[in-house]
DNA sequence: TAAATAGTTGAACACTTGTTCAAGTGTATG
DNA sequence: CATACACTTGAACAAGTGTTCAACTATTTA
C-alpha cells in the first residue's frame, strides 16, 4: 500500500500530509517568485541594479561603468523593466534608468547580508 | 575625444564618473550575490524552500508533496545545501532537511511582497 | 545474509540563457 | 536634409541548467 512511490513513514502521518498539501505554494506563485529571483541571479544584472541603487543613469553610463557593450546592457535592462525592477525616463536621445521601488533595494541588501555571514 | 566608446555627455561630468567607479560592486561580490539569487530563481527550488519554511522534511516527503522524483529533489537539495540555504540531519535511513537560517525565509517573504504589489 | 528502503550521484539530453553582431528606431545637430 | 548619436531589437551561438535514467551507498528489516 504505497501510492505514488512515496516513502512509507510519510503516509503513516495522514494529518501531516493533508496540512502540508494545503499550505503548498501554488504553481503560478512559485513561478512568479522564481522569475523575480532569477532576474537577480546574474552578475551583470546585480551590477546594474547595484549601480542604480543610489543613482539614475543612462544606458551608456552603465555600459561604460561595467565595461560592457551598450547592446548587452540594453538587453538586460529590458528584462529588468519587464519585471518592474527598474523604471525609465526619456530625455531627448537619452534614456535614464532607476530602481522601480524599494523592494529591489531591500532584496539586494538582504542578499548581501546572507553572503557576508 | 571619447575613450571606450562612452557617450559624450557622460564624460563631461568627470566627478560623477570617479564617484561611481569607486562605489562599483566588486566582481566577486556580484558573483556571490547572484549565485544566492540564482538558487532562488527556479520554481522547483522555490517550492522546496517554501515547504521547508515551517517544517523539517525528508527527501521523500518533499518529492511526494511536489509530485516529483526523489532524484530531481535530491539534486536540487544538494545545490541549496552547497549555498548554505538548507541544512540536513540524518536519522537512520532518513535525511531531514530544513532552512539553514532566517535570511532565506526573509528573502522569500520579501520576494512575495514584490510579486504581490 | 539477502532484500528492501532512503537517498545520492554522474552522464545524457533537451531546454534556457547571456553576449555578440548587424540592422533598425528616433532624436538632435551641422 | 544628411549625419551623428543613444538606444533597441532579432538572430545566432556557445555556455549553462533541470530532469531523467541507471547505478550506486548506507541503513534497516526479514
Amino acid at each position: 500500500m504505497n501510492e505514488e512511490g512515496a516513502c512509507q513513514i510519510f503516509h503513516v502521518d495522514e494529518e501531516k500530509v493533508l496540512k502540508l498539501k494545503e499550505e503548498l505554494i501554488g504553481e503560478y506563485k512559485a513561478l512568479t517568485l522564481s522569475e523575480i529571483f532569477k532576474a537577480l541571479g546574474d552578475p551583470t544584472r546585480v551590477k546594474i541594479l547595484y549601480t542604480l541603487m543610489e543613482n539614475e543613469l543612462c544606458v551608456c553610463d552603465i555600459a561604460t561603468l561595467l565595461e560592457m557593450t551598450v547592446s548587452a546592457i540594453s538587453h538586460q535592462l529590458r528584462l529588468l523593466r519587464n519585471l518592474k525592477l527598474v523604471k525609465f525616463r526619456k530625455e531627448g536621445k537619452m534614456v535614464y534608468y532607476s530602481l522601480d521601488d524599494e523592494h529591489v533595494k531591500k532584496l539586494l541588501e538582504m542578499g548581501v547580508e546572507h553572503a557576508e555571514e
